[in-house]
RNA sequence: GGGCCUAUAGCUCAGUCGGUAGAGCAACGGACUUUUAAUCCGUGGGUCGACGGUUCGAGCCCGUCUGGGCCCA
């Protein structure tokens, strides 16, 4: 596109050719709309501590340039007001009189200045009559020319409008603005838990040759360097493992995971993901590690171990979390003893009493966690450990020490879904050997989120894995716990469909 | 994958029985030196998601498609 104003084209809706001429217009009089740097001495949130104690009606003598964008504008005849915010949301009020500005200034602000536009405004701090905290001008300067109509801020944008367009969102969603900024926050804490208790941060890749580490279907890619097949990880379980023989014995990585499945108010394709392995631990340890993680991130963003969400319900994420075992709430649910080593015919039996519809290729631990989610899961609303999954559907995890068929795996439930999972890692080489030649069995069968053979890290397992507890927890979820927000609102821009033209 | 809901002005939404397209905010013109979503007077702004069908006549009824949401799998 060239920089020469070409015709404005009367095509457009008309708000927007209105303001496109008046960029026009500026130009043609030498006022430059989109300036390299404009006068700011202090940040309104600045001011307003400084000043927040001023009486009604009262002048400071202090002069200060200030800026924000205009989220009100209240013109009179020869007075102007105007609400100017800057990105946290602070606002302070500016005026412009006729006496202060001059007659062409303040006719410029009234024809040329738009909600929207970002301005700096040179003047003294006062406070109004009314006593609004203000900055009466004495000049003031365009510092961006907004050409888009903002929303009206008192209707509540639609939803696709405020994930399409996350930057109007930001500007006009004090929600929006407080979601975004908790997210560093919980991203700080859980970093400085991990730093107190010894553990390492790694980053391990993203674009794999094999994916492994979890039961999904991965996003596929091609290197052309290589000339081969990669793919966008769904996981870095097998990578950290690695790290951990290597002798970092204490190991966690925070980084984007990628799914090829469906999305909906708690999946979405990439996810943020904590995993951390925690060299002679086991899923108790690493239970305690996972609990602190997140009391430590509900002190950080609400100041308290009871979380209060946006529609005011609370959650308590304080004092020991209770436990319950996977199979007593399935004999719970189902109104007679089942246990790992229930036949598959018997679970079958259950889940269509129950009303699932039963996948025939569903082996008997898919079968018991389908029951399971049916039976239990809307009902684990506080932090809940689920422990004790199915060893069949958990090749990465060690057998338990005591109960046959079951894996010493747990899933931790808050809000009715999955937050984390612990376990403790399987160490024995030839075991997870025989795992992963079973699940690449599945795979040829047709799962399609069978997991596949990794022989290197099958050699590194062989050279020596010190027992561990390992865990994982999605980053997005742990926000939607503790906002309780859908996935999509706890990440700035989640994947959305092109819009039509 | 299946079911239900939804798409109308820049934004948020009404639109009855199928008969000339509505509101609030925003915009434009005017008045106003203490406003707080300022107020008052006036004005303009629409390919009613797309395509097809029924009808004398479709924002509305029917079909297909596209986007969005919710529920189920």
């Amino acid at each position: 596109m060239s920089e020469q104003t070409p015709t404005i084209g009367d095509d457009l809706p008309e708000q927007l050719r209105i303001r496109r001429e008046k960029r026009a217009d500026l130009i043609a009089q030498g006022i430059e709309p989109y300036p390299v740097a404009v006068a700011r001495t202090k940040t309104l949130g600045e001011v307003r501590t400084k000043y927040q104690d001023l009486e009604t009606d009262t002048a400071t003598g202090d002069i200060e340039s200030l800026t924000g964008r205009i989220i009100f504008k209240r013109d009179t005849g020869k007075l102007c007001f105007a609400t100017l915010r800057e990105g946290d949301g602070t606002e302070l009020q500016a005026m412009l009189s006729l006496d202060k500005v001059g007659e062409d200034s303040i006719t410029a602000w009234k024809s040329q200045v738009d909600l929207g536009d970002i301005v700096s405004v040179t003047g003294e701090i006062i406070t109004s009559k009314r006593g609004e905290l203000s900055i009466l001008a004495n000049s003031w300067q365009l510092a961006s020319k907004s050409l888009r109509p903002l929303p009206n801020e008192h209707n509540p944008l639609s939803e696709e409008t405020r994930v399409r367009m996350r930057y109007v969102d930001l500007i006009v969603r004090p929600e929006a603005r407080v979601t975004a900024r908790m997210r560093p926050t919980v991203m700080r804490s859980l970093r400085e838990t991990f730093h107190e208790l010894d553990f390492i941060e790694v980053e391990t890749p993203m674009l794999q040759v094999q994916h492994g580490g979890a039961a999904a279907r991965p996003f596929k890619s091609f290197s052309n360097a290589y000339d081969m097949d990669l793919f966008l990880r769904i996981a870095p379980e097998l990578f950290l493992k690695r790290c951990v023989v290597g002798g970092i014995e204490r190991v966690f990585e925070i980084n984007r995971n990628f799914r090829n499945e469906g999305a909906d108010s708690s999946h979405s394709p990439e996810f943020a993901m904590i995993e951390s392995y925690q060299s002679f631990g086991d899923w108790r340890s690493i239970a305690e590690l996972t609990q602190k993680l997140i009391q430590n991130a509900a002190m950080a963003v609400s100041g308290s171990l009871i979380v209060t969400h946006q529609d005011g319900r609370q959650i308590d994420f304080g004092g020991k979390w209770r436990e319950i075992s996977l199979y007593e709430a399935i004999s719970e649910g189902a109104g007679e003893t089942v246990t790992a080593l229930t036949p598959i015919d018997d679970l079958k039996r259950i889940a269509t009493k129950l009303g699932i519809k039963v996948d025939p290729a569903w082996i008997a631990g898919k079968l018991a966690e389908e029951i399971f989610e049916h039976v239990a899961k809307d009902q684990l609303i506080e932090p809940t450990f689920v422990m004790g999954f199915p060893v069949d559907t958990s090749p990465l995890v060690r057998a338990h020490r005591e109960t046959p068929g079951v894996a010493e795996k747990w899933d931790l439930y808050v809000e009715g879904f999955e937050l984390a999972t612990g376990y403790s890692e399987l160490i024995d080489p030839v075991i997870q050997r025989d795992r992963l030649v079973e699940q690449a069995r599945l795979g040829a069968k047709g799962d399609v989120e069978a997991m596949q053979v990794d022989e290197d890290f099958l050699r590194a397992m062989e050279f020596g894995m010190p027992p561990m507890g390992g865990m994982g927890m999605g980053v997005d979820r742990l926000l939607m716990a503790l906002t309780g927000l859908g996935i999509r609102e706890t990440i700035l821009f989640p994947l959305v469909k092109p819009e039509i033209e």
